[in-house]
DNA sequence: TTTAGAATCATTAACGTTAATGTAACTCGT
DNA sequence: ACGAGTTACATTAACGTTAATGATTCTAAA
C-alpha cells in the first residue's frame, strides 16, 4: 500500500492513458464483458499485463458489492483438525476464485464475536463458521448483517441455520464396538481439548456400544486430562484397573498416547482407536485404528452450501450429517 | 454483503442522519480524532453502537491508503509448523489491530506468485512470507508493488531483504552432538518433506558434529523417504546397519517415527532427536529430545519488523538469526 | 433508401469512507 | 476591543473501481 520508492501502483487510469480507451472500457475489457470487441479486450489485457496491473480489490468490491472473499472462523489454526480443514477450504476457494480470511475464536465468545465483526468489516461475502461452544451468542451478528453463513463440524440447535457435521455419535459407537469386538471389556475414553459438542456425542456413542455389550458403565473410564504431565500416572492407573482398550478423542491425541505408551514400555498393554482419520502433510503410517469423519468431504459440502447461499440460494436450511466409517489398521489389537 | 432480508447495513450517513452531524464528523468521532468534542465523540459512538454500525473496511482502506491487513504466505496451512506460526501471528495481529489473510504457496512457484498477487490485490499493508524453494522468482513482484515484506524461517540470498530465521546449521550440529554424546556412532537423518533450505542446513550441521567426533560420513544415513509404507523396511535396514541414533527433521516426523518404532517393537533400539520444539494445542508429553527453534519468538520478530516497515522504517535490511537450543527429555537414550 | 437493432465505446455517477480545507464561534492576552 | 489562536464542526473532493445510461457507428432487413 505504501510505495517505498515512489512507484505508484498501476491503476485503470494508467492503462486508459496508455491505450487511449476510457477507464470504463478498460475495466470492462479486463472483465471480458460482452460489449467490448474481442480484439480490444486482447489488446487491453496485453497492455495491462505488460504494465503489471493488479486489480484493486478494495475498490472493486466496494463498487460491485461483492468482495469474493469469505471468512473461515475456527477455534485455533494450530489445531491439526482445523488446519486440515483450512487447507481444504483454501483449495476450494482457489478453484472458485475466492480469497479466504481465516480468524480464530479460541473457543471464546468474545473472540468469536470479534472475529465475526472483523469479517463483516471486511465485507466478506460469506462466513464458514466452526462454532465455538458459545456460538448461540454470536450467530445473531451474522444474521443482522445479512451475511450468509454455514456452520461446520458443530451446530447450534436452530432449524434456520445451515450446518454440516459428521455423525459423532455413531463414530463413538463404532469405536467402542470395534474395541469390544477386539475383546476389550474395560475401555477408556480419553480427551484433552474442550470440545463439548463432539466429546459429548462421542461419549454417548461409546456408552451405547458398551451398554449394548453388557459392559457396566463403571468399566468405562471417561478421562478428561488436560495436564500432560499426568498421563503416565493415568496409564498406570488404567492398567491397574484392567483397562485394555482406549478410545482417544482424535488421532492427534491417540498419537500422543501412543508415544506415551511406547515410552512407558506398555506397547502391548493397550489397544487404541482414534478419530478423524487425519491426513495431513504428515501421513502417519501407524497402525492406528480410527473413525473416518470425511473431513475433506465435509469441508467441501459446507463450502458448496456457502457458495450457493452467496449466489442467492434461498431454499430452506440445509442440515447435512456425514456418515462415519471405521478404519481398522490393527491398533485395536486384532491381528489381521 | 448481500442483504438477505432487505436489511441495509448501517453506514456513516445513517448515523449522521440520526445524530444531526455530518458524515465527516461521525467518521472522525468514531476514530477519536482530536478536533471533535469529547462529549460529541461519546454521543456518536453510543449511537453507532446502538445502530450496530460496523466500519466498512474496504471503503476505509481505499480512502486512507492503509488496509490494516497483512498477508501471511505459508507452504501449507495444515503443516503443524506453519499452523503454529499462523496461530502466533494471528495473536500478534489481533494485539495490533491487523487482520490476517493467509495464503498457501504449496511450495510451488506459480502458487506463490498467485498468492502474492492476491495479497497485492487486497491491498495488504505488508506480507509475511515463508518462502518456497522458488521465492527468488516471486519476490520481485512484491518489490515492484512496493509492499513491505519480511521472510521468515527461510530466506533468499539478498542483502536488501529482511529475514528472520533460526540457526538451522547449529540446530543440526546440536542434535548430532547430542546423539553422539549419548553414545551413538551410527546416525540417521530422516526427513519427509521437501524443505530444501532447512534440510540442507541441518544436514550440514549434523555432518559437522559427526566429523568432529571422527565418525565417517558413511556412518551417517541421510534418508529422504516420502513414502510412509516403506518406513518399517527403513527401520529394519537401519537396525541391520547398526544405526542407533535418529535425527528427525522435525518433531512431527519424530513422533511419526516414534509410533512406527513402537509398533514395530523396536522401542529400545533407537534414540531419537527432533526439531522445532512444537507446542501446539497438543503439548506432547513425550520424552522427545528436540531442538528449540523458538518459533514463537521468531514469528514475533518477523511480525515486528514487518509492522515497523509498514510504519515507515527504512533502515537497512534486517537479518535476524535466532539461536537454537537443545532440549533433552530422554529420547536420546541418556538416562537422567 | 430507410431504419431498427446490434456492436462498440464514452459519459456520468456511485460505492462508503477519510483527507484537506474552510468557517464560525469562542478564548485570551494586550 | 482587537486580532491571533483555538475549538468544533461543515464542505468539498478524492481513493479506484463498476453500474447505468448515453452516443456513435455499422449492419441488415424492410
Amino acid at each position: 500500500m505504501r510505495a517505498t520508492k515512489g512507484q505508484k501502483r498501476v491503476v485503470l487510469q494508467d492503462i486508459a492513458n496508455e491505450t487511449g480507451y476510457t477507464v470504463n472500457t478498460v475495466s470492462r475489457a479486463l472483465q471480458n464483458k460482452s460489449d467490448i470487441a474481442k480484439s480490444t479486450c486482447a489488446y487491453i489485457q496485453e497492455v495491462a499485463d505488460k504494465m503489471g496491473y493488479v486489480r484493486n480489490n478494495l475498490a472493486s468490491s466496494l463498487r460491485s458489492g461483492r468482495s469474493r472473499t469469505i471468512a473461515v472462523i475456527v477455534g485455533e489454526a494450530s489445531n491439526p483438525f482445523y488446519a486440515t480443514m483450512i487447507d481444504s477450504i483454501h483449495g476450494f476457494a482457489e478453484e472458485t476464485g475466492y480469497t479466504v480470511i481465516s480468524l480464530c475464536s479460541r473457543d471464546d465468545a468474545k473472540q468469536e464475536q470479534k472475529a465475526i465483526i472483523t469479517a463483516i468489516s471486511h465485507q466478506v461475502d460469506g462466513i464458514l463458521l466452526f462454532p465455538s461452544n458459545y456460538a448461540t451468542q454470536t450467530i445473531p451478528l451474522m444474521r443482522q448483517a445479512g451475511i450468509p453463513f454455514v456452520m461446520a463440524s458443530r451446530y447450534t440447535e436452530h432449524p434456520d441455520y445451515d450446518y454440516v457435521v459428521c455423525d459423532e455419535e455413531t463414530g463413538g459407537y463404532l469405536a467402542g464396538k470395534h474395541l469390544i469386538e477386539a475383546g476389550h471389556r474395560k475401555i477408556a475414553f480419553y480427551y484433552v481439548m474442550e470440545v463439548t459438542y463432539s466429546s459429548e456425542h462421542r461419549t454417548n456413542g461409546l456408552l451405547r456400544a458398551t451398554r449394548e455389550a453388557g459392559i457396566p458403565d463403571e468399566d468405562v473410564y471417561i478421562t478428561h486430562r488436560p495436564d500432560p504431565s499426568q498421563i503416565d500416572a493415568m496409564l498406570k492407573q488404567w492398567k491397574a484397573k484392567g483397562v485394555t482398550g482406549i478410545f482417544a478423542f482424535c488421532d492427534i491425541e491417540a498419537w500422543q498416547l501412543a508415544t506415551c505408551i511406547a515410552s512407558a514400555g506398555m506397547c502391548d498393554d493397550f489397544a487404541l482407536v482414534g478419530f478423524d482419520n487425519i491426513q495431513s502433510v504428515i501421513s502417519f503410517p501407524s497402525s492406528l485404528c480410527t473413525i473416518d469423519g470425511q473431513m475433506h468431504a465435509l469441508a467441501r459440502a459446507a463450502y458448496n452450501i456457502l457458495i450457493g447461499r452467496i449466489a442467492g440460494d434461498s431454499t430452506p436450511a440445509k442440515h447435512v450429517v456425514f456418515p462415519v466409517q471405521l478404519v481398522c489398521r490393527g491398533s485395536c489389537g486384532i491381528k489381521k
